[in-house]
DNA sequence: CTGTTAGCGCATTCAA
DNA sequence: TTGAATGCGCTAACAG
């Protein structure tokens, strides 16, 4: 090591991490030998040493949505700041894969965790938890897992959708909505269902689409038709795809559809363009999920927009602040905003035509 | 430690990772024991015992972008099926930012490299491939370092797209270009004007619009109209976004345009709507980089589409192999797919009406 | 077939 | 004001 400045080790660490006094002339003696060596402390031995990493594990569905990736930016910006680093990792909502990853970053020995759970019960999570490990619930919840959860309002913003829908006149109006595991999921089907009871309208069962990815994935090829190329390559961006056109040629025909995230709403408009319908003429379109395009899309959508950027950032604080022992507060959900745009149609005015 | 199996560490570590023959019955007593209590190695310890890491540095410039985003799946599920671990960083384009998580990187001992560099000559970089760490360029090169390099074949499709929009009978073709300093868009500059050249136009500087994140973000802010609101917080989309409304206003209104990466593309986009020009009958485009949305945007986006997420598992791959150090090749660039859709209008037939 | 021992590069007592 | 010594949890000779 940097011995070429004539001091002890001892001397040097504490000249690195400013732990105890050093005299200014030895200081320099040392800085100036850290300098000529490009010596890098390791932090894998300081990691040893003081059992502590500066290291966050953030565990996501997939880091190729755009939703993930904005909150991705947001944990990873704000964690930057602190020191710390962050290791990603992918489950692709699956339980095996997030299980396998739990164990791989426990095993590096991370200073906290941020997850989106896939929303099966984990017990290494469990366990993970109550070894005193922090971690923050990200976007949803999982079962028994005792940690703060930092999200949005998702039934709210359901609930705001579908009523607006309502308010224009719809009265059959579908809902594409993914995997019951996952919380998020669940609680905007709720706030639909909330909305249409409101709203006098029956609940009916045929004008619900589930998506799920997993089973879709495992679908006979042979029965399905031909994919258009998607860039994105989740399994529920093809199933919205395919799901919604079963749909549209069957005899429910649904005057509007509330979509109840971003890679949904992809596959759907697919559906749309291949089935040429216009919207919102043909048929209205609500989108959870803001994207970049929405705005100059034709026609431009009217979305339940997530504050996602915010949304890492506040889960990192929220984590940051549990690393360091410091006190908090259970986060309140975040607001969402509804941002009409003209992808929904007026059934009101039409009939008063 | 799990020595209630009544064995030494050395056995322990030996059925681990099964290193040496142990009985059975032995062996039976530790892996009972490692479930029992739950054990886990520590990656940390393990990492300074035998020096190396298992993880690999993936430096690029925004995760919230689509392009490199479908590149780190690429890199991350591919390395992953190697037991490796990934730690991303963004630079966001700033050499002091790729400087200092280089410096992070390395003081964490990372096993490999893949890095899309700022195109700033670094000192550290350098170093750090002299000082056997293995490196692999991704998308662009950077001065003086030897390293392999992964990506397209950015001159070619630049050209074909250029050509293309010359065949059409196209003469005053603009082109929307980023930073000198990332190669990438120096090379499609290049096939830009290999186009013209070939095709006897003139180049015109005045249809060319220079897009630079860093001065564009250091702008004096009372100059500019105000924004939308990009969801991307790249600086790229609003640069392109005002530089295009710019040359619109002026005398030298192109036919045709040429956006030589996604983020710009998004920008122009909405310059146009804001313009309230229609395409292609206005003005005609071509991006490269595709999108999930542009075959069912309006037009239909003609476009240079790079194969995103082969690119990650190209790179990654080689590192791999650089790591385990087994021979290899040096890969040559990727090939482009040149996707053409609505967006382009023919010039030709008009004049022919 | 298995245990002992010596580091890996740091942080951190305890002395001086 | 600084050094020496110990240990973090593991791997890798080296013995036995």
């Amino acid at each position: 090591m940097a011995e070429r400045a004539g001091v002890s080790t001892a001397t040097v660490s504490h000249v690195i991490n400013q732990t105890r006094f050093v005299s200014h002339e030895t200081r320099l003696r040392v800085l100036e030998a850290i300098d000529a060596l490009h010596y890098q402390p390791s932090a894998i031995a300081r990691g040893l040493a003081t059992n502590s990493t500066q290291t966050i594990g953030l565990i996501i569905s997939d880091i190729a949505n755009p939703f993930f990736t904005a909150v991705a930016r947001g944990v990873q910006d704000n964690v930057h700041q602190h020191g710390y680093h962050t290791i990603f990792s992918n489950t692709d909502e699956d339980p095996d894969r997030e299980d396998e990853y739990l164990r791989l970053l426990s095993a590096r020995q991370i200073d906290g965790l941020i997850i989106a759970p896939t929303g099966h019960r984990s017990e290494r999570l469990i366990r993970m938890a109550e070894a005193g490990l922090p971690i923050v619930m990200l976007d949803r919840e999982t079962p028994d897992l005792e940690a703060p959860f930092v999200g949005v309002d998702n039934e709210g913003g359901a609930y705001q959708a579908t009523r607006y829908l309502i308010e224009l006149g719809h009265r059959h109006i579908a809902i594409l909505v993914g995997m019951a595991a996952i919380s998020t999921q669940v609680m905007r089907f709720d706030g639909y269902k909330r909305a249409l009871a409101e709203g006098g309208i029956l609940f009916n069962e045929e004008f619900v689409i589930r998506a799920d990815s997993r089973t879709y994935s495992k679908r006979p090829a042979v029965l399905e038709p031909p994919l258009p190329k998607f860039m994105t390559n989740n399994q529920m961006t093809p199933a919205a795809y395919h799901l919604l056109q079963t749909m549209l040629d069957s005899s429910n025909f649904p005057s509007a559809i509330f979509i109840t995230n971003n890679e949904m709403t992809v596959g759907a408009l697919y559906a749309l363009t291949e089935r040429d319908l216009r919207c919102p003429e043909d048929i209205s379109i609500i989108s959870f999920d803001d994207h970049d395009w929405a705005p100059i899309f034709s026609p431009a959508l009217t979305v339940v927009r997530q504050p996602t950027y915010e949304l890492g950032q506040e889960a990192a604080n929220l984590l940051m602040r549990m690393v360091n022992q410091e006190p908090y507060e259970l986060p309140q959900p975040l607001p969402v905003e509804f941002i009409i745009r003209e992808s929904c149609r007026s059934l009101k005015t039409e009939q008063a035509v």
